[in-house]
RNA sequence: GGAGGUAUACCCAAGUCUGGCUGAAGGGGUCGGUCUUGAAAACCGAAAGGGGUGUCAAAGCCCGCGGGGGUUCGAAUCCCUCUACCUCCUCCA
């Protein structure tokens, strides 16, 4: 790398990020500059990610041949465009054309293979733009894996049991409401049937999520499609890194959604919003749908990892400025149900290492399981800042003559069902292996007070 | 599944048959003004897509008429292909 000197002004990953929309355009951010000025400082904010980042080393080169081809297909462009105006003019005075015309012939052909050329050239580039990360907010703590997160906060009570607690997989087994064993034989490992007053708990507690983000939150409500196209897997950033994690039709090409986020999210996809709809909040109930490659073994029992799952998810859209309060308060969204169910949890800042793909800077919440004596997560909320945004062209006008910006987006879980029905039934657990519903939940109940 | 049709800028909409001063008309809306006590209407005027390249900055240039490819000296216009939407038939929760 050439030695440069380097602005050291904070910036985000977004801006230093380029990516084809739809056209296929190569779409240059305004910082484009950023990257090819700044590259080692870049490169150096990327590393404690834990990401493989040899693809970036190609840039540089990449970049300048890119621009090399740009430069001499339009000087030929620009030549052609003009004689083939004069064409037309020359033929009205009588003149002989054919001259020209061989000549432009052979400028067309020209064209046409640095055409090619560059589009082998763009398609590498985007190749290596898509695959890195977010580049990690500098108040997240610097750490290699799970080991360096850091607990923010803690509320409620662990409760104490005066008897030996069940896990949730018997207590849910016994009191009829889950049922593992002929899941296992209609679709296959990590899938359940709920039945009864399970399925009932399952439902009230996605009609309790919906209901209280919408009237209490602010947010407006949304059922989207459970499949979607390879596009949108891309903006979210799923694609094309992490394709072994999702389910794929591929007599269709779509892909089941792992979470809420990506059709929501994707809603907005090429869009240029007005200032004043901003911020954009959804609360969206969906079916989740992750293969879990690479996790055979662990929570092999149980609801807390299946394949299929129930989520509500909330999704912001927001001025950048705006971006990390709305981060704080979407946390404390999903906090909000936890503590209306009583439930005891903590919020983990996510070090740099354990930050995952997309996000700038993510809180897990982990509520509290008593048969493992330890908190499990229940809900990840992250601001990816202009990341997805960038990738799914999502951007906004600020008053009516404004260039266009890149939005801020945040998604968090408000919550995981799943794991929600877990935490009730070992923390709600009796001696008699009954469990208590959480109040706010019986009037979705139907009264119902008592599994038993 | 079968038969047609449509896609142009924030919105509506010409242009496509007959390729070239369309380097996208005309409206609406928006903004400024005149008039008015204020507003509406009317009239006058203005700005107006999104990218790329280039540069200290700019100018300039390139791209852009649903997406992609092709024909041609030259494509909104001709050809191929994909997608979305509409109408009718068929089927279906």
């Amino acid at each position: 790398m050439v030695s440069r000197e380097y602005k050291l002004s904070s910036l985000s990953w977004g801006e230093v990020f380029l990516i084809f929309i739809k056209n296929r355009r190569l779409m240059t951010v305004l910082d484009i500059k950023y990257l090819r000025n700044n590259f080692e400082e870049v490169t150096k904010r990327l590393e404690h990610r834990g990401e493989d980042l040899s693809d970036l080393e190609r840039f540089g080169e990449i970049d300048q041949k890119r621009r090399q081809l740009i430069v001499e297909t339009e000087n030929l462009k620009a030549k052609r465009n003009d004689v083939s105006k004069q064409i037309p003019i020359l033929k009205k005075e009588g003149k002989d054309v054919q001259p020209v015309i061989t000549e432009m012939r052979e400028v067309g052909d020209r064209i046409n293979e640095l055409d090619q050329e560059l589009r082998v050239i763009e398609a590498q580039l985007k190749q290596i733009m898509l695959s890195i990360p977010n580049i990690p907010h500098e108040s997240v703590p610097v750490g290699e894996d799970e080991e360096d997160n850091v607990e923010v906060r803690r509320w409620g009570e662990i409760p104490e049991f005066s008897f030996e607690i069940k896990p949730h997989w018997d207590l849910g087994t016994e009191l009829g409401i889950l049922d593992f064993e002929r899941a296992s034989k209609v679709a296959g490992s990590r899938f359940v049937f709920y039945k009864g007053l399970g399925a009932r708990l399952e439902r009230a507690l996605w009609n309790f999520m919906m209901d209280y983000h919408a009237e209490h939150h602010g947010y407006e409500e949304m059922l989207p499609p459970y499949l979607v196209n390879r596009n949108s897997m891309t903006g979210t950033g799923q694609l094309p890194k992490f394709s072994e994690d999702a389910f794929h039709i591929e007599a269709w090409d779509y892909y089941l959604i792992p979470t809420a986020e990506v059709p929501v999210t994707n809603y907005h996809s090429q869009e240029i919003l007005k200032e004043e709809d901003l911020p954009q909040k959804y609360v969206a109930y969906s079916g989740c749908f992750r293969s879990e490659a690479g996790s055979a073994g662990r929570d092999t029992r149980g609801l807390i990892r299946q394949h299929q799952f129930n989520k509500v998810e909330l999704v912001q859209f927001v001025k950048p400025e705006d971006s990390y309060d709305a981060l704080e308060q979407l946390t404390g969204h999903a906090e909000k149900i936890l503590q209306l169910l009583k439930l005891p949890y903590r919020v983990m800042s996510m070090c740099t290492g354990d930050l995952g793909f997309t996000a700038a800077k993510k809180y897990d919440i982990e509520v509290w399981v008593p048969n493992q004596n330890t908190y499990r997560e229940i809900s990840s909320c992250s601001n990816f800042e202009d990341f997805q945004a960038r990738r799914a062209g999502i951007r906004f006008r600020r008053g009516a003559k404004g260039k266009p910006e890149f939005v801020h987006t945040l998604n968090g879980s408000g919550l995981a069902i799943g794991r929600t029905i877990v935490a009730i039934l070992e923390n709600y657990q009796q001696e008699d292996g009954s469990v208590i519903i959480p109040e706010v939940l019986r009037p979705y109940m139907g009264g119902v007070e008592v599994i038993r």
